[in-house]
DNA sequence: CTTGACCCTATAGCGTACTAGAGGGTCTAC
DNA sequence: GTAGACCCTCTAGTACGCTATAGGGTCAAG
C-alpha cells in the first residue's frame, strides 16, 4: 500500500523524468518563486511530494500557451489568493487570448508585406538592381 | 548646389536622428558589420555619408518585417557578392514568409487552445474549482 | 576660456529561460 | 570499499538587440 505517504517522497531527478523537464529547469524555477522549497533529506537532496509533477505539468502547459514564467507565477498567486475567484483566471486567459490575435495580426501584416515584395522581383537579373533591395532601401513612403 | 559631397559629411547623433534609431544602435550595427566603419574625423569623430541614413533605414525595415540582424547582414552580403541574382534575395523573402506562416499556425493553434480553456469556464466560483486550473495541471490526455 | 552639447572607447547589464561547468558530497550495490 | 549514478551550490554562458555607465576628449558659441 501506498500507506505511509511521507516516506514516498521522491527526488528531483525522478520528478524531472516523470514531468518531462530539466533537473535545472526545477531548480530553476524554485528560484524563481513557481515551485515552493521542497523539504530535504537530512543529506540536503530535495525530497519531492508527488503532487509536483503535476505543477510542473501546469507550467509546461501554460508556458507552451504563451503565458511567460512571471505570468504562471502570477496563475498560481490566484489560486492562492482567498478572494480570487474563476473569473480572474479566465480573465488572464482572455486577455492572453488578445495578445496572441495582436501578434497573429502583426504576423499577417508582415507576411503581406514580404508578398508585396516577393511580387515585386521576378528573380531573375543582378542585385544591383535587385527591386526587393531597393524598396526596403526606399525612403519614407507612406509611415501611416 | 550640393557640389563637394566629400565636405558633407554627418556626425553620428545626426544620423541618428535622420534614421530614427540610437547613436548607441549604430555603433553597435558597425560592430557587428551591418554598417560599413565609417571615415574618422581627426578627433575621432565618425564622418557619415547620407547614404548610411538610407542603409539605417533598411535595417530598421527588415527588422520590422523579421529579419534578425544576422539575416539583415546576409541581405547586404547578397548585394556585394557579384554571382548573386535577384533570385537570392527573393528566395530569402520567401523562406522569410514560411517562417512567418509557421508562426501564425503555431499562434493558431494557441489561440484556438486558449479558447477552449475560456469557454470551460463559467468564471463563477473559487479559484480552487476552477476548471482552467484543472486543466492545466490535468494528466497528460492526448500526447500526439 | 568656459559652458554645454556632442563625440570617443570599453565594459557591464537587461530580460527570457534556461544550459553547462566546476568542485564537491551522497547513496546503493556489488 | 569503491564505482557509478545521483545530488548539492555557485558561477558563467547562451542568444538577441540593444541600453546604460564610467571616464574621458572635441567643438562651437558667447
Amino acid at each position: 500500500m501506498t500507506g505511509n505517504a511521507s516516506t514516498q517522497r521522491l527526488r528531483i531527478g525522478e520528478v524531472a523524468r516523470r514531468a518531462g523537464v530539466s533537473v535545472q529547469a526545477i531548480r530553476f524555477y524554485e528560484k524563481e518563486g513557481l515551485l515552493p522549497e521542497p523539504e530535504r533529506r537530512p543529506s540536503g537532496y530535495r525530497a519531492y511530494p508527488e503532487s509536483v509533477v503535476r505543477r510542473l505539468q501546469f507550467i509546461r502547459r501554460a508556458k507552451d500557451l504563451g503565458f511567460s514564467l512571471r505570468e504562471i507565477r502570477e496563475l498560481f498567486g490566484l489560486r492562492v489568493v482567498p478572494g480570487c475567484s474563476c473569473g480572474d483566471v479566465k480573465g488572464r486567459v482572455i486577455q492572453k487570448m488578445a495578445e496572441v490575435d495582436q501578434k497573429i495580426a502583426a504576423l499577417e501584416r508582415i507576411r503581406s508585406a514580404l508578398q508585396s515584395l516577393a511580387d515585386s522581383c521576378s528573380g531573375v537579373g543582378p542585385t544591383s538592381e535587385c527591386p526587393i533591395l531597393d524598396a526596403l532601401e526606399g525612403e519614407e513612403e507612406a509611415d501611416a
